[in-house]
DNA sequence: AATTGTGTTGAC
DNA sequence: TCAACACAATTG
């Protein structure tokens, strides 16, 4: 059931010894005007109000393609064989995707869209501290930035200044008792509509059209970290917590009856974290529904809120990523390399 | 039903 | 290697 992605591992990281730490700010700047390399085959005119065209416009970036709903795909070529890279709104982020991948898969002197990572970027330790097919698992997932920002945080020197406890504060926000359906095959946990209306209220989750849903981070008690996608069902009506929640199941052994508790970290950050409490069956019958406490986190708050500092940006970003003009990705990744 | 991601082919 | 095209497999 190991949904490896097609790539293999192989390719020793033989250049462990470049962990650098270089503080870049992660200038704002927008969105620069490509600087392609030499590539004239980008036929770039747009004549979408022509009724329905069937051809779908090529893109000027390498490693980028159409896809029929308007949105944009990133693969790479590997060995004669194509590895997808994902789906992406806007074309700069599968050109990002496909650039990550290739310095991943390639070397710092692949081709690439955009200016290469300077030799000591933080991305590139991270890209080559993991495996391709987990590098090609997080830009599928949108996760990479998230990780990204995991990871630095993780690098981050401790200014000495930690709390005395050796966990850091976090609120209890809720426990959910797991029903059968929960840990069933239907993959999805269900959060009761008024908690999620009440803390989860994400623009655009309940929309008509916007069953798109919100990717969570939670880091369990051994210091993994979860992602869930967050999302309204038009069907049943219901909150649930769909993609990777079956994955979480599976290795925690969950079982209808076991209590999932859900917290928060008290910092600025927002950092949420999730627990499971297996409840020792003797055999005995499982006990029913427990309850579910109330909490005070606004996860959109929380990213937005977050933002306003000008640093920790990546929540944000990650939610603003599901939108429309979502322009966030690799704000820094397009710029480093001057 | 809507989208993704694969099969496949032909050009570079 | 790469991307265009078609379409089957998935997902919401």
């Amino acid at each position: 059931m190991d949904s490896s992605s097609c790539i293999d591992e192989s390719s020793a990281s033989s250049d462990a010894g470049a962990a650098i730490l270089s503080p870049s700010p992660t200038p704002p700047s927008p969105p620069p005007p490509l600087q392609r390399m030499g590539s004239g085959t980008s036929t770039l005119t747009i004549a979408e109000s022509s009724s329905e065209s069937r051809k779908l416009p090529s893109s000027q970036y390498k490693g980028v393609v159409p896809q029929p709903n308007g949105r944009w795909g990133a693969q790479i070529y590997e060995k004669h064989q194509r590895v997808w890279l994902g789906t992406f709104n806007l074309e700069r982020e599968a050109a990002c995707a496909y650039d990550a991948a290739a310095q991943r898969f390639r070397g710092r002197d692949a081709a690439t869209n955009f200016p290469p990572l300077s030799p000591d970027a933080h991305e590139l330790a991270f890209l080559h501290a993991r495996s391709k097919a987990e590098v090609v698992d997080m830009l599928r997932k949108h996760t990479y930035l998230d990780e990204l920002h995991h990871s630095r945080l993780r690098l981050s020197p401790p200014p000495s200044f930690l709390p005395s406890a050796s966990k850091p504060p976090r609120e209890h926000l809720f426990d959910k008792s797991v029903t059968p359906s929960d840990v069933g095959k239907l993959n999805r946990l269900v959060i009761p509509k008024q908690q999620a209306e009440k803390h989860f209220s994400l623009p655009g989750v309940v929309g008509g059209e916007g069953a798109k849903g919100l990717l969570l981070s939670f880091e369990d008690g051994v210091g993994k970290v979860w992602r869930f996608r967050y999302s309204y069902w038009n069907s049943s009506q219901s909150y649930v917590l769909t993609k990777g929640w079956s994955r979480f199941v599976k290795e925690k052994g969950l079982k209808a009856g076991d209590t999932v508790g859900f917290y928060r970290s008290k910092g600025g950050d927002g950092q949420l974290y999730i627990e499971c409490r297996i409840r020792a069956a003797v055999g005995g019958v499982v006990s029913p529904a427990k309850v579910f406490r109330l909490f005070g986190v606004d996860i959109m708050k929380a990213a937005v809120g977050a933002n306003e500092n000008g640093k920790r940006g990546l929540e944000a970003l990650e939610a603003a990523m599901s939108g429309p003009g979502s322009a966030g990705w690799f704000k820094k990744q397009c710029v480093v390399g001057m």
